[in-house]
DNA sequence: TGTATTGTACAAGGTAACTTAAACAAGCTG
DNA sequence: CAGCTTGTTTAAGTTACCTTGTACAATACA
């Protein structure tokens, strides 16, 4: 009675390496940093704890390498429209959080929280901040409520996206970012009221 | 020279345990129960980490009670108002989280996102969810979008309690309410679309 | 004055998790 | 086949933090 099956799984290293972050990314994203441990981001990739440290270093090295992947796949897809054209940049969040949901739930709703990781994600966190900023300063009067707004618009619109996940991404992403803008508008127009 | 300052503050039993509280709750505030350390407690409280141990048995029991204090003021100051009347739920929601900004921020922010300690604060989690659902049943038609919605309204009430405390806490709770209310029209209406 | 309470200082035990090492098994490629 | 790489198993080293114990100083109060 010989297993037939290996039972062992060999992939060329960088392979493996994309493997490993993408069990890390779920591993990571059910509770944070601090809260997972390797042995369960091992067991989620299917090896051996010891494996992680062929690819890396420490855990922090392998969280930063999590979230810097994360944070440049998100960049790369919402960040050219940020430029110009604000018409295209929920859409294009809607499609980036539903190509890798839990990138997107680990850098917003934990990586975010973690003071020792925190300036990982301020590019993307002052990318949007100021992209609301831009936006309200002409509808907004300056005042505590414009600092209000400016806060609370690019957690809406995070919380918005992760909801619209949660809900099964109904519509598609074009139709689903006119009802998040419509919400953004609400909040412009309780602070300008 | 001898010290003039005792340097050393004695207090009774109950209003130290009371102290420690407060210091815990600002400390926990920071970072979270894994990533906060009993030193920095002590510290913040400005005893030795031994003190802790005379009047809570360990770590976990000090942030259990540190949750449940904040629950129960919360519950106090809101509860009444969510069994009939809505338009009071919002005002006292804000003068709750203004009474205790920390505990404020470490239950939404922190102890909401802990799988261990979820549970106490589940008792607020899923009031508010209820009132949220009871209010956008009659206003949205069923589906996704109004998973959606209920999912989303009680997640902005809370980043909109937060954004104010942190611009300062503009006009009084009553009309910050209204503002508040609004935005939530506007995702009701965005849902309803 | 004396006694209980509060607090400190210093030390040590315990535990969980991160980290590294060594020996072995098995696939891939020349 | 020979050798390199990948992966496992097992175990031990290391660190950080929680937890407990003992001895001592100082304050409040009868």
């Amino acid at each position: 009675m010989a297993t037939d099956s290996p039972a062992v799984k060999r992939l060329p290293r960088a392979q493996r390496r994309e493997q490993l972050l993408d069990a890390a990314t779920r591993a990571f994203a059910r509770s944070g940093y601090a809260a997972t441990g390797l042995d369960d981001v091992a067991a989620e990739a299917g090896v051996t704890h010891v494996i992680l440290y062929r690819h890396f270093a420490s855990k922090a090295e392998l969280y930063l390498a999590v979230l810097d992947r994360a944070c440049a796949r998100l960049s790369q897809d919402v960040g050219p429209s940020t430029g110009e054209f604000d018409d295209n940049a929920i859409p294009a969040l809607l499609r980036a959080a539903a190509a890798d949901p839990e990138a997107f739930r680990l850098l917003f709703r934990h990586a975010a929280r973690e003071p020792e990781f925190r300036d990982v994600v301020d590019s993307v966190r002052s990318a949007s901040a100021e992209i609301a900023h831009r936006h309200l300063r002409e509808a907004i009067p300056a005042g505590p409520w414009q600092q209000w707004a400016t806060q609370l618009v690019p957690a809406l619109t995070l919380e918005a996206a992760i909801a619209w996940l949660d809900a099964g991404q109904p519509d598609d992403p074009v139709h689903a970012a006119q009802r998040i803008s419509q919400a953004i508008e609400g909040v412009i127009q309780a602070a300008s009221g």
